[in-house]
DNA sequence: TTAGGGTTAG
């Protein structure tokens, strides 16, 4: 049986026939049916836009608009963001400005935030950064209010790239006007960005400012400036220190991160003793150092050759019950090393080795380093074989390290063997070695030695130094009689 | 809570 719903035969008792008046319940289903229907035309419409052989450009705000008028609703803001993101995705820019002059315009609801925060989005990362700025502008007039939200990105967007950064004041100073309070966050995005851009001093000055502002310290922004400095590379040690004495003096209580980040900076810089400084204070301030840190302030006291400090510090770390890993033994026995004491080091490994520590191939480089510089091969030779025993791989540094030492004691006929187990690892020799080596094979008159080597390596792609050539074309019998300096002068390089 | 830290270079 065919039913025909709007017969007069119809059910009256059935709801759509009661004569009652509509519940707003009723309304609104209707109405967001009739949303619903008019969405699923237009992303229909955006569907034939991708497929067609001719797409139908600039149709998508009049898609819009009349599958809302079909249904007799009211375009919705999703409608707008469904048709701003799928414009934005396919690249129809140009058809943007008439949609927004129309959002603008003709619409009456208040447009959500989010769907500005998207096109300021989209257009900074387009590097269509005016047209952002534009927009942000802008929100007011779409009945929107601006928060934090829309300045940060924007303010994010210009920190991006050195030249929007002048326009950054600007914002700043007219997001006043419209009345957008700056929040910590927002000081956080410029703080980053002076930091990107070496300009932690002004950072520093933001922070002042902020406190001044009665913001209160942010920890988290002085823990940003310190990274961020650490991390800069043409940061000095100097100019580190002078930020984290000034954020101390503003009641910084820097975290374990801040001095392992402070430490890791001024070892690097070359500066142990100042971070054996910063460590003091983190002892003074009650955050227990941990090995990693005290290691690394080891290793800055090597560099900078206060051996007394270093053994003070060693027998420190261990009174306070922490227990030193093979990284905090190998810049020991490097302290060790440095003094020449190769013997005491060798004693430290046997004890590291008792205690459960196993030596590694960089402990094993320490004291062959030290080994092959004075000139005594026979222990080195030893330590080699030691390592063998023990299934400790040889890496590109021990190689470089033993083949050095052969080569200064005049063993070239060892130097080759070694050389010939680097090409077979596809390890090569710093090429100042390599030149010594083939310049002493043909010193030696091993000419067809030297020129085999040469080869085969240059067959892997090595490059040997100018001194190779010279050597090899000095001695191959070309009757050439140039000095060698004539010759380096001719490749440039000596 | 985790990661970070060590060796060469006339």
């Amino acid at each position: 049986m065919v039913r025909h719903p709007l017969s007069k035969r119809a059910n009256k008792y059935l709801r759509k026939f009661k004569k009652w008046p509509h519940s707003p319940y009723k309304t609104s289903w209707h109405h967001n049916f009739g949303e619903q229907q008019a969405m699923q035309i237009l992303k229909q419409a955006t569907l034939h836009m991708g497929s067609s052989q001719q797409p139908q450009r600039s149709n998508l705000l009049s898609t819009l608009l009349d599958s809302f008028k079909a249904y007799s609703c009211d375009p919705t803001p999703k409608a707008y963001y469904f048709v701003i993101q799928t414009l934005t995705v396919t690249s129809q820019l140009q058809d943007i400005p008439p949609v927004l002059h129309h959002l603008e315009h003709m619409e009456k609801f208040e447009t959500p935030e989010f769907i500005l925060v998207y096109l300021i989005r989209f257009y900074g990362l387009a590097n269509r950064v005016q047209d952002a700025v534009d927009l942000f502008f802008r929100i007011p007039r779409f009945r929107c209010t601006p928060t934090v939200c829309s300045l940060n990105l924007l303010l994010s967007l210009l920190c991006r790239k050195t030249e929007c950064l002048k326009m950054v004041p600007e914002i700043l100073l007219k997001s006043q006007h419209m009345n957008i309070r700056l929040e910590e966050s927002t000081f956080r995005v410029l703080i980053k960005a002076l930091c990107r851009i070496k300009r932690v001093g002004y950072a520093v000055k933001m922070l002042n400012c902020m406190i001044e502002d009665g913001y209160g310290l942010d920890e988290k922004i002085c823990s940003l400036i310190i990274s961020s400095l650490c991390e800069q590379k043409d940061f000095t040690g100097v100019e580190a220190l002078i930020v984290w004495r000034d954020m101390r003096k503003l009641g910084f209580c820097p975290g374990v991160t801040d001095y392992t980040n402070m430490i890791r900076f001024l070892v690097k810089e070359g500066r142990g003793m100042d971070a054996l400084d910063i460590l003091n204070q983190q002892k003074a301030d009650g955050i227990e150092p941990d090995v990693v840190c005290y290691t690394m302030v080891l290793s800055g006291i090597v560099a900078e050759g206060e051996y007394m400090m270093l053994e003070e510090l060693f027998d420190e770390m261990l009174v306070r019950g922490l227990i030193p890993d093979v990284y905090t033994y190998n810049v020991y026995i490097n302290g060790l090393c440095k003094q020449n004491n190769v013997d005491e080091a060798l004693k430290i490994v046997a004890s590291m080795e008792e205690l459960g520590c196993k030596p590694n191939v960089v402990t094993y480089n320490t004291l062959l380093g030290t080994l092959c510089v004075e000139g005594d091969l026979a222990k080195a030779r030893g330590l080699m074989k030691e390592m063998g025993f023990k299934g400790i791989e040889l890496n590109l540094h021990t190689y470089r390290i033993v083949l050095d030492g052969l080569v200064g004691k005049g063993e070239i006929v060892e130097a080759c063997l070694l050389l010939e187990k680097m090409l077979d690892k596809c390890s090569f020799p710093r090429s100042s070695t390599f030149d010594n080596i083939i310049f002493q094979l043909c010193q030696k008159g091993l000419i067809a030695e030297a020129m085999e080597l040469t080869k085969n390596f240059v067959a892997k792609s090595f490059v040997p130094g100018a001194r190779t050539w010279l050597a090899l074309l000095l001695n191959s019998g070309s009757g050439l009689e140039y000095s060698e300096t004539t010759f380096s002068s001719l490749l440039g390089r000596n």
